[in-house]
DNA sequence: AACATAATGTTGCTCAGGCAACAAAATTAT
DNA sequence: ATAATTTTGTTGCCTGAGCAACATTATGTT
């Protein structure tokens, strides 16, 4: 976070304007016009290698991360080391907005990059607060900052769906499935291996590889590695 | 929802604007302006009495909801029953926002009154779109809206902490310390009794009262009824 | 006061699943 | 190719906590 670059070249910013033109965040803001809107949030760039922290639990917040290319994890480790991902953030998603809306001075998560990750940093400030003549899309910003955000809340939501089913073969069954509805198939590529599976669903992860087994003994479903296949959608709910 | 009322004396729109003067949404706007704001933004107003379900999960949400008297709480409900309190809104505090915020059609959650409450239904596309010339406080009621959306999201955060926590002990604990904490005292009350604590957290009633009472035979804590008393803050952590 | 109803506490049984320790397979590095 | 490392699977043990059933204490109602 401290020593982030900004901007130096126009290539680089017509790079990055071309990129996040399909970010929520700049949803209904066409790519001419994002060039000049990234100078005036002050936007700057970022690389981190695999496995680097980009924010660790307890960090100040300043500014909200966009993701333009890999993966980083939202992660929260409780005093013994106990980890557990909160979510996984994908290109052009966006991480930090819940907490410097909401004015959290320390981040209560850590942020963790999974392969080679390149982050754009806005300056929220510069999102809400008009800027005058040049810059017309605030309204546009804050909207589609309050649909983020919204939704947000949502996914948190779903998470809470899975923590508080009380066995392992219905937390697995219930990720599943919304897996398999998310993307249409019941053939399909999850984005978790399986230690990472476990984490997030707040398992053991032997168990869980336990129970996969027995669904697979069951005929209910197949898998190896992170495809699986639902064979029995019936009896598996 | 259905039967909602629209405002019928400006006697009742005084006395809602008195109330609500104090509501996050309504922050940095004064008791005079609001009664206008109220009109509006197409406010209308219902009571209920205990233990009614204002929103049942899946039915369609059309407006925001704030509590003007009483308690709700949110809560959700698996195939067979199974009940969780994901949260409690008291007076002044606001349901829906990011349902509706987020266009999500069908409410993934219930909402039922606690004790005898009155509620105050706002429109959303009214807030977050301009009116024209009367009204010009949409700026600030987006920006609120935004701080309490952010703010909810760092909520649900706070609420999977708890259930991250892998065994009872940690997880009544982890809620008493948060308790004691906001309420900056060793000694305070709870806002649930026994049974909505163990919905709260996501555990067996009884095998929660029997942690309780260990925790009191080791000295750890005392506690009648809803009220609380951290005696050795340091072994407990 | 007497009664009904709700809230809280107690206890034994049972087993799901966390933990640990290891085996096998797959991926990456040398 | 070989070694090193990571990922995944397997298994036994043991305990934490869900469940059920009941006792006790509050609270509210007539």
């Amino acid at each position: 976070m401290q020593d982030r670059k900004d901007i130096q070249s126009t290539g680089q910013l017509k790079l990055a304007a071309s990129m996040l033109e399909k970010a929520k965040l700049f949803n209904n803001i066409s790519k001419d016009d994002l060039e000049g809107l990234l100078v005036c949030l002050g936007a700057s760039f970022r690389s981190y290698v695999k496995g680097q922290y980009l924010i660790t639990a307890g960090d100040p917040i300043k500014a909200i991360g966009i993701v333009l290319s890999g993966s980083v994890d939202i992660i929260k480790e409780d005093a013994f080391g106990r980890r557990s991902i909160v979510t996984k953030i994908g290109p052009l998603d966006m991480f930090g907005e819940a907490l410097v809306c909401a004015e959290i001075a320390e981040s209560p998560v850590s942020v963790q990059s999974i392969g080679d990750v390149r982050v754009c940093y806005v300056n929220y400030n510069k999102i809400v607060t008009s800027c005058g003549s040049a810059c017309g899309f605030h309204s546009r910003l804050v909207q589609n900052m309050l649909h983020i955000l919204a939704s947000k809340a949502i996914v948190f939501n779903k998470k809470l769906d899975y923590l508080l089913l009380k066995g392992m073969r219905e937390r697995v069954t219930a990720y599943l499935l919304d897996q398999s509805s998310n993307s249409g198939s019941l053939d399909f590529k999850i984005p978790f291996n399986r230690e990472e599976l476990a984490d997030f669903l707040a398992v053991d992860r032997s168990a869980m590889s336990r129970e996969l087994g027995k669904m697979r003994k069951e005929g209910l479903i197949n898998f190896n590695k992170s495809r699986f296949i639902i064979l029995d959608g019936k009896r598996l709910v």
